[in-house]
DNA sequence: CGAATATAGTTTAATGATAAACTATCTGTC
DNA sequence: GACAGATAGTTTATCATTAAACTATATTCG
């Protein structure tokens, strides 16, 4: 693709490889938005899933936005729509006054619960066409990768 | 994660590849538009690169939006705005009323080489931090699970 | 102490995408 | 040849996101 250049090879696989990536994150994206309660998505689902699997109590937005490496104005977002759907709570910091506090609420436990079962299905579908060793394979690699990438990015998203 | 079912062993690793693809489509897609030429968007970029590396003289937007995988609203949007920027031109298919012919300009083709150009810096870092052998070793991979999920999703985009 | 600076969170404008409704044209079939 | 349905493209509303400007509170250090 790239006119004759060294590393003409690197810039072919790479675009292949971010090319590949993408598609697969699109398509595995939408198959997973289609199967979530109304209302939420799968920045909420995550956000709910992370207090769950590191069975936390609490947690600061700034905090979240840089587990998940989106914007503080993305967290604000993400935050602010699962408090309307009762799913978290958000109080100010007792410690801090410039800081909040955002918690799981017993109806963001459930309503993770309940994506988990209806994701199911289609893990299940999936789970029929890939082999589970095949894809485990890759994982190492693509950690490195995005440790990488992660380390290696020009400034800071605004944080 | 999941409560007590089979397959939470499939469960967990698709959970952790989906989101290691997730984060690396995110990290990647930054690092390419930070480099790309004012106004030009990856979504720009892939079709002017589509039409260099494909020859192609003219291409229709339903085609390209199925080449893509995006919704025709998507490709609309995508290519007038290459279109206000001089980069492809669209004319009515003389063959079909309702369709149009997108060409890539002579302008057009400069931008997409001068975006590789841009890019190369960018690229000539990973090289230096990637295998680029390991980075190979994924496509195959890749490619079959992209096909996979291809394949098997729900209904198709509106299309 | 007080001023400069850093940090937490929100808001705004823009982007690229989707889904769905809509218009216009084409195609197949009775 | 007409009508039902398919197909091409646009438009609208909504979403998740970013970047940048902004407010408010903390922290550091001279």
């Amino acid at each position: 693709m790239t006119p004759n250049r060294p590393n003409s090879d690197f810039t072919t696989i790479a675009y292949t490889f971010f090319n590949e990536i993408a598609i697969i994150d699109q398509l595995g994206r939408n198959r997973f938005e289609r199967v979530l309660p109304d209302g939420l998505s799968i920045a909420g689902f995550s956000l709910l899933n992370h207090f769950v699997r590191l069975n936390k109590a609490q947690d600061t937005p700034s905090h979240l936005a840089k587990a998940f490496q989106v914007t503080k104005g993305a967290m604000t977002n993400t935050i602010h729509r699962l408090e309307a759907l009762g799913l978290v709570t958000i109080i100010a910091d007792p410690n801090d006054g410039r800081g909040k506090l955002v918690s799981i609420t017993e109806a963001g436990k459930a309503a993770r619960y309940d994506a988990i079962a209806r994701l199911a299905p289609s893990l299940q579908q999936l789970a029929g066409l890939i082999d589970p060793k095949e894809l485990e394979a890759l994982l190492p690699t693509l950690m490195k990768i995005r440790a990488i990438l992660d380390e290696n990015r020009e400034p800071d998203p605004q944080s």
